[in-house]
DNA sequence: CTGACTATTATGTGCGCACATAATAAGCTT
DNA sequence: AAGCTTATTATGTGCGCACATAATAGTCAG
């Protein structure tokens, strides 16, 4: 006997939004009536109802039940690359030269964002990421040394910043937003493009509970494209 | 008796996994264990360890069991904006303009990416998203028109096409990138901003399905920033 | 030693049940 | 009729069990 798991379910509800079975802002049949109609248990239909809740094809409320939302605000998931595997993803070599590492204070509201006392003394780290020796990408980041291990033996020389805080400083939570800037001066030497060109910018943030680890911001060679599956 | 949650587990999991209790690379205790070392039953436990696999803070596999990455590549979720409801969010007030709405036979090479036969004629529609009456976001977008419901009524000069689709034509897949690109002298006119200026892209192919729905190319007036949680 | 077969083991999932929780509906008092 | 209290109901979650499935380790024939 072939069982129903909840990936069919699944389908079968997608199948019925997508073929207006179930209008967008109708209610559906509540799990026990699919449960039986469907010929599993309660359970399984939760499953698969409770997923597709998740990634916004369901509004589900307790007593109120389970419906199509007349708006339904998709969610996309992407992975957060780590520049080195990103660049050899697409077949090229990964390179990596370090500009600049200095131990300062940094400016005032990247202190607010990262809800640190004023005066704090951060790591800040500059380095330039290459693929096949070309300009990939340049990592422009603060590090909060008191909220993570010891890095002696982290000169940020061979290995990027960005790696030693991923394999040393596990966080849990944080923001990232995209957006566009004009290449500076700065930027565009580094990046070996003309001052003014369009760059591709992510910025990140990252904590371990309250306490916050770094801050990054990621300016790609011009015609760089993230991209993610919904 | 209060019990013990898929959350708690999930915490404390987490607890130990930042806390180096379980260092990166190394193997956890299989689930039976941690069910009554943690006093619950096996079923908690795995649902706790199977969400934090699916954001990419555990590996699982079968008999092999579950270990912290080396290299976590941790999954971002961000919500694809309605773009009427993103300006409402922030308090301004959505405009609308149609520029131009079209049927036509798109460029070949976006007819490969929808997976459409040579020569699909489909409906071209351009149109200009305000902000409290400023330039917000040019949008760019074909409509395989086979695939959607009929839309005689829909003459987008007062809905826009993004949310006549939503509501119209529920779509189960697709793909989205991000990019950066400097304003072509149509975009800097109906964007109100210099020719050059680093403008941020965003690309979407949506399929219901395996039919393809649309693509659309969303380019944002300067400044703007896409924000998402971790 | 090699390659094919056979246990073994950890995760993946289904089931039926029970109870918790949140939101709504119904009823009751004043 | 307004406001409080009490059912009712759909989802959320836990438990113990069973079996499925994938990957590994072990075994054995050649």
């Amino acid at each position: 006997m072939t069982q129903i798991t909840w990936q069919l379910v699944q389908a079968e509800a997608l199948r019925r939004i997508r073929q207006r079975e179930w209008p967008p802002g109708s209610q559906i049949p509540h799990e026990a009536v699919l449960a039986t109609e469907l010929g599993c248990s309660r359970a399984t239909v939760n499953r698969a109802l409770r997923e597709l809740a998740k990634v916004g094809m369901l509004e589900r409320k307790r007593k109120a039940g389970t419906r199509v939302p007349l708006n339904p605000v998709r969610k996309a998931t992407f992975e957060i690359p780590i520049i080195r595997q990103d660049i050899e993803n697409r077949g090229q070599r990964h390179g990596y030269r370090l500009l600049h590492r200095i131990s300062a204070i940094p400016p005032t509201d990247l202190l607010l964002r990262l809800e640190l006392p004023p005066a704090t003394e951060m790591l800040h780290v500059l380095a330039l990421h290459l693929a096949d020796d070309q300009p990939f990408c340049l990592e422009d980041r603060w590090i909060n040394t008191a909220a993570v291990p010891p890095m002696d033996t982290a000169d940020f020389t061979k290995l990027s910043a960005n790696e030693w805080l991923i394999q040393n400083a596990g966080f849990t939570n944080g923001n990232i937003g995209f957006g566009a800037t004009a290449a500076g001066p700065e930027a565009a030497s580094h990046l070996n493009c003309a001052p003014g060109s369009a760059l591709f910018v992510n910025t990140r943030v990252t904590f371990a509970g309250d306490a916050a680890i770094t801050s990054v911001r990621l300016t790609y060679a011009p015609g760089y494209q993230m991209r993610a599956q919904i």
